[in-house]
DNA sequence: GCTTGTGAAACGTTTCACAGCC
DNA sequence: GGCTGTGAAACGTTTCACAAGC
């Protein structure tokens, strides 16, 4: 059982495994074989930094959309998604970037493009192990459907849970994980389970094949290289911005060296 | 109304703004002046990066302690934490580190001085705004308590729900926001309204003197730059995940090229 | 003229590798 | 002998600034 990667600088995720065998661990391909001979639309090996952006740019760029824009520039784009213009055309340009000189980028074009590079054109099925207070409410959570997922079933532990329903969905018992998964073709699970439980239940998803985890229980997982694990905790969030506010108190404190 | 600023890599967070006014822009205080002329307990300007891991060492060195340990070497403590043993030295080295080489870390005095550097030696009050899906969760969320905050007060605008107690608490009106948020001093908030109303919530914290936002709707909010804003946006980590998946799927399909 | 696309510089973060110390 | 603390190298990300193109 390998050891999760925690590693990215945001403070919440793994990565995904790069260089198993004898790749040349640096990211480009030695000697220009196979490097751009895709057919059409090949992933031209996105920076992480980029892939965690490109949602935000795509949430942005549907709140356009639906205004009635169809073109827009780097700089509205940028403002709309939180950052500055240069970063986004640099990340845009990663995608083989298509906007016109002089005008900007086609709002539906783009849309397409990213979706499409996210692998959000089929729409993803979900499992949501745990169905106590956050898991419920995860489970009530609308807003899924329009951005390419949906919760395919709920598992629990707890007897008395199971075959309650919640937002129409019947919850299962953890035991069903396998053919429940198998039938409905899941690969991504969230996890909102207690702590102690987050361990076992991420071995029982591993084993049906899952592949990549959105963990809320506060605790590190291990996973084996080809799983992906994201983790989302509350109260490191709080904690994080208790240090900016303790900062900001003590510079206060001790005041103006210029003026 | 100055812009938010959501640069940090990982993909969730606003910065806090440095270099207000004729700073020398970058970090270090030009000539020695003030440097590290602080009392005891000065906070050595810690990188980003290493802030938003502390509270994962503290929650493993937690576990550690709860198991009756009091040394821990880096490659253990690292291990709880999913980081390697490397980064973890850095990164307490920053806190003017206190290992003792060829032991490791004493346990307990890791655990002070993290939670000294982080703030959280006074419990903080936390105000939570929205109490829908989500922010009933939140609120009922019995984690925090040990960590560092307590959720000191619920707001809502839909009257059908002022008045209501979750966990205890009564649901208030935005309204009484100033109020309250001075009665308990609250520094630090977090929005769990659907996005249409939540700049207007920002806009009513800042006006408070709330300088600390954990924003779980999806969208951009403005602030002053001293307001510090970090986003949790559940989409957004399953779109990652998603692009993953995709990842994984694609190398898949067209295999190796090494054997 | 205005906006994209992108090399190159600047910056921040991680990893290496080993000296320093117990 | 074993583990910490840390310069220096490697790597990744952001920003700058301007050439290319509509």
């Amino acid at each position: 059982m390998s050891q999760q990667r925690n590693e990215r600088p945001g403070g919440s995720a793994s990565r995904p495994a790069r260089s198993a065998a004898g790749l040349p661990a640096n990211g480009s391909p030695a000697h220009g074989l196979s490097d751009r001979g895709a057919p059409l639309s090949e992933l031209p090996d996105l920076p992480e930094a980029t892939v965690a952006r490109l949602p935000e740019y795509l949430r942005a760029l549907h709140v356009l959309a639906e205004r009635g824009d169809d073109v827009v520039s780097s700089e509205e784009l940028a403002h709309a998604a939180g950052v500055n213009s240069a970063k986004l055309r640099k990340d845009l340009s990663y995608l083989r970037s298509n906007g016109t000189r002089g005008v900007g980028y086609d709002v539906g074009q783009l849309i397409d493009k990213i979706e499409h590079v996210l692998g959000l054109n089929q729409h993803r099925a979900v499992a949501l192990v745990g169905v106590g207070n956050l898991g419920q409410a995860l489970a009530g959570y609308g807003g899924f459907g329009s951005r390419g997922f949906h919760i395919a079933a709920l598992f629990d532990v707890d007897p008395a849970r199971i075959g309650d329903r919640i937002a129409g969905l019947p919850v299962r018992h953890i035991d069903d994980l396998a053919e429940v998964v198998a039938l409905e073709r899941i690969a991504i699970a969230v996890i909102a389970t207690p702590a102690h439980a987050a361990q076992t239940v991420t071995d029982a998803l591993v084993d049906c094949g899952v592949t990549s985890i959105l963990n809320f229980a506060p605790c590190v997982l291990s996973v084996p290289e080809n799983v992906d694990v994201r983790k989302v905790d509350l109260a490191i969030e709080l904690q994080i911005l208790s240090f900016h506010e303790h900062r900001k108190a003590t510079l206060t404190a001790l005041p103006e060296a210029i003026s």
